[in-house]
DNA sequence: GGAAAATGATTAT
DNA sequence: TAATCCTTTTCCG
């Protein structure tokens, strides 16, 4: 997916084009027919993300709540007062950057014909969303939100404070880090990439167990998730290497130099030269250093 | 034109 | 651990 970072971006892009707006709520797929139509006509108040969970609230006190899965993602579209990314989601390639919107110089004439499984369709008088291939996408009420936030870990890019209930809640267990990273209740907004990219950075092997973590290494942890996911929300894309390791200065990062170890397998290390390991764990590639994160 | 893969998560066995 | 859900794009023949 789209790790926490997009969906804090997409939190920023709802409510900036769309809050204030009244929206028409449609579902060209039809799968999201019921739902489209308890929200439609009615007022977009707010848009908030807690690690992978966007919330969309409505006037009528009803919200949306969506979760991007795998490969769900939306595309934008409208007038010039209508900024922002045109697409964020999942991406298509390792290192792709959201696209950029198209200056269509106030042609905006309304949205375009539906293409493909459009799960849902938001439109305002200046621009629309189009939602596709979502995990979740259901109407909910304000204390059904709230169960399901307090269902999750902290949020480093909501609470960069909450450092310390991480550290908590990561050593109480006896499972691998690198399971504990891809768990939502440990902390909220990390996946695949940051979870391989971060540990390599904390040189903290990914089988180490969350109880053998040091005070110290975990709270550091904590804040280097916090800066790197950052910097995702800047940047609309995850880059974990620091200029330092990678090899031009040129200043649009390279794709193949974005990361140091997700997706390298059998490649040099960029520390150390040993061939870049890879196995699976909790059903998802992982990818590690032996020799940086021995232990 | 078909399979595989993808930055997830839940449910069942 | 495995099966399942959701959709698009890429790669291979």
């Amino acid at each position: 997916m789209p790790e926490g970072h997009s969906i804090h971006r997409l939190a920023r892009q709802f409510t900036s084009v769309f809050a204030g707006h009244r929206l028409e709520v449609s579902s060209p797929q039809g799968r999201f027919a019921a739902g489209a139509a308890r929200l439609d006509g009615q007022v977009l108040t707010g848009a908030a993300a807690h690690g992978k969970q966007l919330f969309l609230a409505f006037g009528n006190e009803l919200y949306l709540r969506i979760h991007l899965g795998l490969y769900g993602a939306f595309d934008f579209g409208g007038d010039s007062t209508f900024l922002g990314a045109s697409s964020i989601g999942a991406p298509r390639k390792v290192g792709e950057r959201e696209i950029a919107s198209d200056d269509d110089g106030g042609t905006y004439a309304g949205p375009p014909p539906p293409r493909g499984a459009v799960r849902v369709r938001l439109v305002s008088g200046h621009g629309w969303a189009d939602l596709r291939g979502p995990t979740a996408c259901e109407v909910i009420t304000d204390a059904e939100r709230a169960a399901v936030v307090a269902r999750l870990g902290p949020d480093p890019l909501q609470d960069e404070a909450d450092g310390a209930e991480f550290v908590t809640r990561l050593r109480r267990k006896g499972s691998p880090v690198g399971l504990l990273l891809m768990n939502q209740e440990i902390l909220a907004g990390v996946g695949n990439v940051y979870r391989a990219e971060v540990l390599f950075r904390q040189r903290i092997s990914p089988f180490r167990l969350g109880r053998d973590v040091a005070e110290g290494e975990a709270a550091d942890l904590w804040k280097d998730i916090a800066s790197v996911m950052s910097d995702g929300v800047a940047e609309g894309r995850i880059i974990t290497t620091l200029p330092a390791d990678r090899d031009s200065g040129a200043v649009p990062v390279p794709v193949e130099e974005a990361h140091y170890v997700y997706k390298r397998t059998g490649l040099p290390c960029r520390r150390c030269g040993t061939p870049v390991a890879g196995t699976e764990m909790g059903a998802r590639k992982l990818y590690w250093c032996p020799v940086c994160q021995e232990r």
